[in-house]
Order: structure tokens, then C-alpha cells, then sequence
DNA sequence: TGTCCACTGGAACGTACGGCTT
DNA sequence: AAGCCGTACGTTCCAGTGGACA
């Protein structure tokens, strides 16, 4: 029974020491008993929700502020302990989280609302009103608050328009005995501009604003959960002022500083090394970035790609400006070596867009006087990556050798 | 100073699909 | 089975535009 060839690899876990105590307090989402330098917003929160203990229904509130600057934390925080504060009272108050990257249509926010309140809807079938009607009995059957947490409202907004926001605005004047209060979470400050008046007013009675972190700040945080999260002494001196550095560098960003820390720990007990270094956290940030990259790139529809591909080539090419004019003439040579429909240059307009939130590309629209209007492309990742990560694509594995050069000089 | 390029990006619509209600 | 519905992906149409150049 000692000779099976993982035994070296599996022995090293059972009798060497783990750097880890509790890995999963180094998640972004845990949530700690103290947040660090969030005082300030913690009270604000609980004051403003704390009015559902006295019957009163909680102003709607705004949150804002940048990735990472505890936002979500601090909701989820305060929301937490005000059910606990409710239950022990007896008090009745449901909290629903939603992130619209995930729920990003009308139909999809009300189907989770739904589900909280113990109404079971398809995922699709039935018309959005029907959902919202049926969400709104169940909800109205009982005494009770509904505190719904909207993460990243920008997205569903950018995709779906102002409905349902609407629509739960309004909702309290057509409940009896039910409540409904709303926590809106944004990281885009010029956000609020955007909305329907009408909806803006109701939905911002108050409004806070998060700032972000400074080094000093991320390392607290960080050596609040490093305490709980690693044995003793396995973190080399550095390590976490360089993660918090390196992390407030990018908007003082929270999430980001803990994946490093944590990542650079998984690395050295992959490694088997007893202490996490510098030199982990280093190999961190590289390995963060290829993963997020790899996600992206991997899971395009076929035809993001092949345009993704197309910028890839011209970037390769000897030209100084990449247009979308370029990028469509390329991008149809591709789609005839690949057998592939083309789609029309709108659509390929759209996914460039896309590929730019994504943050793959940038994108920027100039004007060229005489010579038009435009976009102006370039990849905001290594090539080397794309080249690597694309080529696993079969279609693309047929194009991987293409050169602009020929197209170009027909201009 | 006006023209005009090469697009941009909003809006409405089409099609295929899975899935609902009746 | 028929008639809707939401979603994903795409098309068609077209008004609008920043700024180099004549």
C-alpha cells in the first residue's frame, strides 16, 4: 500500500504543516466579524435600515464607489445582523441580495424576488407583468419587509432600461401589509445621471459614498483576516504590505489585495515551500491576470472571437492605427478561410464594445476629419496571451498563420 | 467657413429556441 | 396543440458627428 505513485504527492499533505488555518476567510466572500475602516458607512447603513425595527420602512438608499471598496461587504454586513435583530423580536424581514451581472433582465430580478419570498416561477414562460403580479401577492400575504440589495445596478440598467426599478419604486403604494425597501449598489459615479428622474429621486432618499482604500488601510484588512486565515509565522515580513501595495496602485482595491494574498499562499503550498515570500506574491499578480484573460478569451461565442482575432492580426501587422473600417476588412478574409458567415459590420461593431468592457481592447472613438469617423482598436492584453488562449479554438487554429499585410496595401 | 468622410450607435425588427398557459 | 413569452443573436435603416481639408 506504500508504493502507489501518488503516495509522495498525497504524504506531503497529511504530514507537512498547511500555511492555510481556514482558507476560506481569505475569499472576498467571507464576511469577517470587523471590517476594518468601514465604520463610518456601517453606522450609516444601520441607521438607515435600522428604522424596520420600529415599523418604519427604510428609506431607499444609493451606494457608490469604486471595485472593491466594500460596498457589498457592508451590506451584506449590515443586513445580516439587522435579520438576526428582527428575528429575535420577531420581526419579519427578508433580505434579497441580486448582482445584475448575473440577473441583468427584468424578468430575471423578479423570478429571484420570487424565489424569496417562496414563490417558485419558470426561468422563462410566462410575460414579465404576470411575474410581477404574482411576486406581489405572495409578498403582500404577510406582514413583513423586503430589503432588496441591487449589486451593480449600472449592468441592469445598461441592459434592460428603468422597468422594474420603476415598478419597485412604486410597489409600497399598492402593498397592504408588505414593505419593500431598496439598497442600490453602483460603481459608476456618473450612474445616477442616466436614470429616469422619476425613478432617481425615490431611489436615492439617501446616498453614500464609498472611498477607497489606501495602502494602510488594505494592509488592516489584510492582517485581520491573515490572523485568522494562516497558522502562525508562515507569512515572510512584506508580504502583506506588498499585496496592499500593490493592490492600492489599482483604486485601493480590496478584492483584488485578499486574491493576491491568497493566491501568493496557494502557490507556495502548491509548491510545498513552509512560507509565503515576495517572490509568491509576485508569481500572484502574473497568474491573476493570465486566469482572468483565460476566462474571457475561453468563453467568447465563435464569432467574438474571430473578431478578437482580426484585432490580434492588425495589432501583429505593421500598422500604427487599427480602425474598425480594418478590423471588418480582416475580419472578413478570416470568415472566408473559416467557412463562417459573416456578420454585418454593426454587430462586429457591437462586439468590439463588448470585447472593450470585457477589457480585452480599448476602444476609442476619434475623428479623423477628412478621413471619417471612427474607433480606434487596440488589445489591452499581451498578444502572446491571445495568440496561446484563441488558438485552442478550432476555427481559429485555421487562421492562426494569417497576415494583414496583403490587405493593407490595397489602401 | 463649409463640406463631407467613415463611421457611430440608437431603434425597430426578424428568427430560432425552450418553455409557459389554456 | 395553439398561442404566447423571454432570451440570444443578428439585421436593416438611418440620423448624427468631430474635425482635416479645400
Amino acid at each position: 500500500m506504500s508504493d502507489h505513485p501518488l503516495d509522495a504527492i498525497f504524504d506531503r499533505y497529511i504530514t507537512s504543516p498547511s500555511i492555510f488555518k481556514n482558507h476560506e476567510v481569505l475569499r472576498p466572500s467571507h464576511i469577517p466579524d470587523k471590517l476594518p475602516h468601514r465604520d463610518y458607512e456601517i453606522q450609516f447603513l444601520g441607521k438607515a435600515l435600522g428604522s424596520a425595527l420600529r415599523n418604519n420602512r427604510p428609506s431607499n438608499i444609493f451606494l457608490y464607489g469604486k471595485t472593491g471598496t466594500g460596498k457589498t461587504i457592508v451590506s451584506k454586513y449590515v443586513t445580516k445582523y439587522l435579520r438576526q435583530r428582527a428575528a429575535s423580536i420577531g420581526k419579519n424581514i427578508i433580505v434579497s441580495l441580486l448582482n445584475c451581472v448575473e440577473v441583468d433582465t427584468d424578468y430575471r430580478v423578479l423570478a429571484r424576488l420570487c424565489g424569496v419570498v417562496g414563490e417558485s416561477v419558470p426561468f422563462t414562460g410566462l410575460p414579465t407583468d404576470e411575474v410581477f403580479q404574482r411576486f406581489k401577492s405572495k409578498l403582500d400575504s404577510k406582514k413583513q419587509l423586503l430589503i432588496v440589495v441591487i449589486d451593480e445596478l449600472d449592468k441592469l440598467h445598461h441592459k434592460s432600461g428603468d422597468n422594474v426599478l420603476y415598478q419597485l419604486t412604486r410597489i409600497n403604494s399598492d402593498l397592504k401589509k408588505a414593505q419593500v425597501s431598496l439598497v442600490c449598489i453602483t460603481n459608476d459615479l456618473s450612474f445616477k445621471e442616466t436614470l429616469d428622474p422619476r425613478v432617481r429621486s425615490s431611489l436615492s432618499e439617501e446616498e453614500l459614498v464609498f472611498r477607497p482604500y489606501n495602502a494602510g488601510q488594505l494592509e488592516d484588512i489584510l492582517s485581520e483576516r491573515a490572523t485568522e486565515g494562516f497558522n502562525d509565522g508562515v507569512l515572510t515580513t512584506g508580504v502583506i504590505s506588498l499585496c496592499a501595495a500593490l493592490a492600492a496602485q489599482e483604486w485601493g482595491d480590496a478584492r483584488r489585495a485578499l486574491d493576491l494574498l491568497r493566491v501568493a499562499a496557494e502557490i507556495a503550498e502548491r509548491n510545498s515551500e513552509e512560507n509565503v515570500s515576495e517572490i509568491h506574491v509576485r508569481k500572484a499578480t502574473k497568474q491573476i491576470e493570465k486566469n482572468t484573460i483565460q476566462e474571457v478569451l475561453v468563453s467568447l461565442p465563435v464569432q467574438t472571437k474571430v473578431v478578437m482575432w482580426s484585432v490580434y492580426v492588425l495589432e501583429k501587422s505593421k500598422l500604427k492605427v487599427i480602425t474598425t473600417g480594418d478590423i471588418y476588412k480582416v475580419y472578413q478574409e478570416l470568415c472566408k478561410i473559416t467557412a463562417l458567415d459573416p456578420i454585418t459590420p454593426r454587430r462586429v461593431n457591437s462586439l468590439l464594445n463588448e470585447l472593450s468592457m470585457l477589457g480585452v481592447v480599448n476602444t476609442k472613438v476619434v475623428s479623423m476629419g477628412r478621413y471619417g469617423r471612427t474607433t480606434k482598436v487596440s488589445l489591452s492584453v499581451s498578444p502572446r496571451e491571445v495568440r496561446n488562449i484563441l488558438c485552442e479554438d478550432f476555427h481559429i487554429k485555421k487562421v492562426s498563420d494569417f497576415s494583414a499585410e496583403h490587405l493593407l496595401e490595397t489602401n
